[in-house]
RNA sequence: GCCCCAGUAGCUCAGUUGGAUAGAGCGCGGCUUUCCUAAAGCUGAGGUCACAGAUUCGAAUUCUGUCUGGGGUACCA
């Protein structure tokens, strides 16, 4: 039920007698909200007040004309003028309850109207490398990325998405290297992903020692800069003590200086630490300069080396798998997976094209295009002939214009990349595909409770099939405990139990991520996101859980579903009629939430209808109504409920269980 | 250096695009069990919305400056 635009629209016959401009009239309209103080009002239009100078009348004396004017009486009880000049509308509990009972009727759609105009979206997201172990990093592009999809299509919109792996990147010429020197046949006959991520690793530790043995040098001149800057600083503030700005030079040095020192010391004892294995010490010899070695295999791959190739082809299909693998843990689908491997052949078009267009230019080896604003230039061809990240999204971008033609197209990515972003649609609105509206959807980082970017306590990254196995058993000791499952009454089967214990875990490390604003940064406690209380995916859960189990409840009460399935329903208690209106707001909110896709504006509202569940069922008795039909009225309005709550869990991609 | 983003209760975070007395969860104090599963509900304390100006009917929200933190910044993705 859009109630929003369809009070809107009442409004704007009046509105438009002092506003012409079109622009104008819709920034009114815009100003008719849900109200904020809902014990004076359900919706509330603050559009007197800026009306005023133009009319040069008193904005009560506008909101009056308004109230006499506008047509509300089949859906507001009540119009009403309050403080400054706001126009308060309550709906009428009649109307309310119609709207309610259509949604009702409707089990799979709750009434939602699909959009008027439909857009067609590409949404770009999860995009993990393949040869890596997906890891916590990949949890929010993946999981705000799928929300978004399941809300533009849910909402009638075709929403197409794409994976865009990272299947042709370095990380292949790591594994192919791997393999021809260092691997262990019956291991990769019995469990390839697992031997070419053991094999990665070995490539990797040796790249990292030798790059950080190489690096020494630099590391100790940035502490002798530092030091020199610290002790020039020093004596410019002692000869102007007064002077706040070299005060601050100071303090700016001597933090450079340590976190320098910091740096080269961790440097230092960490190669100290590899020089111990003397395995290793002397496969680092043997493979001198690996770096240039694992380039020099990444470049045979890209220019159809046959022996790469087929090795490629070999390792990529079992990679997939294991992706694929967390995907169906976490109930994800994309519709297509076109790796970068896929835009291969189309690279060195592109570069030429935009050299021949003299977008793009030649500088210090490389083919760069320019852009105003930047210092640096978006480069599209290193020196030694390789593409780059940028050139395949360029690619990407011509491939999908040809192929689905978006209205918009979304990067669910990193904030982090945001310049990269910035750049790329730069270039693409040079090139002409200006027909697409481009977004990069970026969300922030995911810290620790140190408030750096989250890894396990010895500092490595967090895998993600292991953090999910993680929640899993967190959810386990929370929800399965035996001393709840006593008090619950319940005898849950082991297969039940850990049927819940799936669904919750997963759902709470879906819904933390989502329950944030996606912009900022989040701190990850995973202790805190399986919790009952709060604002937790579990909680959601368990109100839902709590529907059901309150229908089965009346069932054996004598009040089967077939007889309130279609009752009529009266909201006249207050507790009613606010979880009424909160679920008579269900589409506008989804709207709502897709004008800057932001999912936390459903977790919010999945959240506040929880919470006003449980109040509405702490006060208002329903199998002890007081008339038959309050009971079934009641009893429809929990059965509403449910199906809302459910299916915005589903939008995010959370499941439900029956009872937990 | 330059460019972006952030700073809201003890902690973790919202804040519907400029609206009425700034909200939630956790934690802390108090109260409440004749309908589902108290895993609940109700309630109290807790705020210079980093700071200073400006814009206007009205600012946590917009603009300018300052402070603090994070990120990015020529061949990684």
């Amino acid at each position: 039920m859009r109630v929003l635009s369809l009070i809107r629209s009442r409004f704007a016959p009046v509105l438009a007698t002092w506003l012409d401009e079109p622009d104008a009239l819709a920034a009114a309209l815009e100003r008719i909200v849900v109200s904020r103080e809902s014990h004076l009002a359900d919706y509330q239009a603050n559009v007197a007040m800026p009306l005023q100078k133009k009319l040069g009348k008193t904005p009560l004396a506008i909101a009056e004309e308004i109230v006499s004017k506008v047509d509300l009486s089949d859906i507001c009880s009540s119009v009403t003028i309050a403080g400054q000049g706001y126009v308060n509308l309550r709906l009428s509990p009649e109307w309310m309850a119609k709207c309610l009972m259509e949604a009702h009727s409707d089990q799979e759609r709750l009434a939602v109207a699909p959009v008027a105009k439909p857009k067609t979206y590409v949404i770009d997201f999860s995009s993990p490398n393949v040869a890596k172990p997906m890891h916590v990093g990949h949890i929010r592009s993946t999981v705000i990325g799928d929300s978004i999809t399941k809300i533009l299509r849910f909402l009638g919109h075709e929403a197409i998405s794409d994976n865009h792996l990272g299947d042709w990147g370095t990380q292949f010429g790591m594994i192919i290297y791997g393999y021809k020197h260092f691997r262990d046949e019956v291991a990769f006959a019995s469990a390839p992903v697992m031997e070419l991520s053991r094999l990665y690793r070995v490539v990797q530790k040796i790249i990292g020692f030798q790059d950080a043995v190489a690096n020494l040098p630099k590391q100790e001149l940035a502490v002798e800069r530092a030091e020199e800057k610290r002790t020039d600083s020093n004596a410019k503030s002692v000869a102007a003590t007064q002077d706040k700005k070299l005060a601050k030079e100071v303090v700016t040095a001597t933090n450079q200086l340590r976190e320098a020192h910091e740096a080269l010391q961790k440097s230092k004892e960490s190669i100290e630490a590899t020089s111990r294995d003397v395995e290793f010490m002397e496969r680092s010899r043997k493979h001198s300069e690996l770096g240039q070695r694992v380039l020099k295999e990444t470049s045979k791959l890209h220019s159809g080396n046959a022996e790469n190739l087929k090795l490629w082809e070999a390792f990529v299909p079992n990679c997939k798998e294991e992706i694929h693998s967390v995907y169906r843990r976490l109930n994800i689908q994309f519709d297509h997976e076109f790796g970068e491997s896929y835009y291969n052949d189309m690279l060195s078009h592109i570069v030429e094209d935009l050299v021949a267009r003299s977008l793009a230019v030649e500088s210090g080896g490389a083919i760069c295009v320019f852009l105003d604003g930047y210092e640096a230039p978006m480069i599209v061809r290193k020196q030694d002939g390789a593409f780059l990240y940028a050139t395949t999204d360029i690619a990407t971008a011509i491939f999908r214009e040809r192929e689905f033609a978006p209205d918009v197209s979304l990067y669910v990515v990193d904030h982090r990349q945001s310049e990269h972003f910035q750049k790329l649609f730069d270039v693409l609105r040079k090139i002409g595909l200006t027909h697409t509206e481009l977004k990069h959807v970026e969300f922030g980082t995911v810290l620790g409770e140190d408030g750096k970017p989250f890894k396990t306590r010895s500092g490595t990254v967090v895998g993600l099939e292991s953090m999910l196995d993680e929640a899993v058993s967190v959810a386990w000791e929370v929800v399965c405990n035996p001393d709840r499952l006593q008090s619950s009454g319940i005898a849950f089967t082991d297969a039940e139990k850990r049927q819940i214990a799936e669904t919750v875990g997963l759902g709470a490390i879906k819904y933390a991520d989502l329950c944030h604003n996606r912009t900022s940064n989040y701190v990850f406690d995973m202790k805190k996101m399986v919790q009952l209380q709060g604002n937790t995916a579990a909680y959601i859960q368990y109100s839902y859980a709590r529907t059901r189990s309150i229908l089965r409840k009346a069932e054996t009460e004598g009040f089967e579903t077939i007889r309130w399935k279609w009752a009529p329903l009266v909201l006249s208690a207050n507790p009613e009629l606010t979880l009424g209106l909160q679920l008579l707001r269900f589409e506008d909110m989804l709207n709502q939430s897709m004008v800057d896709y932001l999912p936390n504006v459903v977790t919010e509202y999945l959240f506040e209808t929880a919470k006003l569940f449980s109040s509405f069922y702490d006060q208002c008795s329903v199998l002890g109504a007081d008339t038959p039909e309050s009971v079934l009225s009641r009893l429809r309005l929990i059965d509403l409920t449910g199906l809302t709550l459910r299916k915005g869990l589903e939008l995010l991609g959370i499941g439900v269980v029956e009872r937990m």
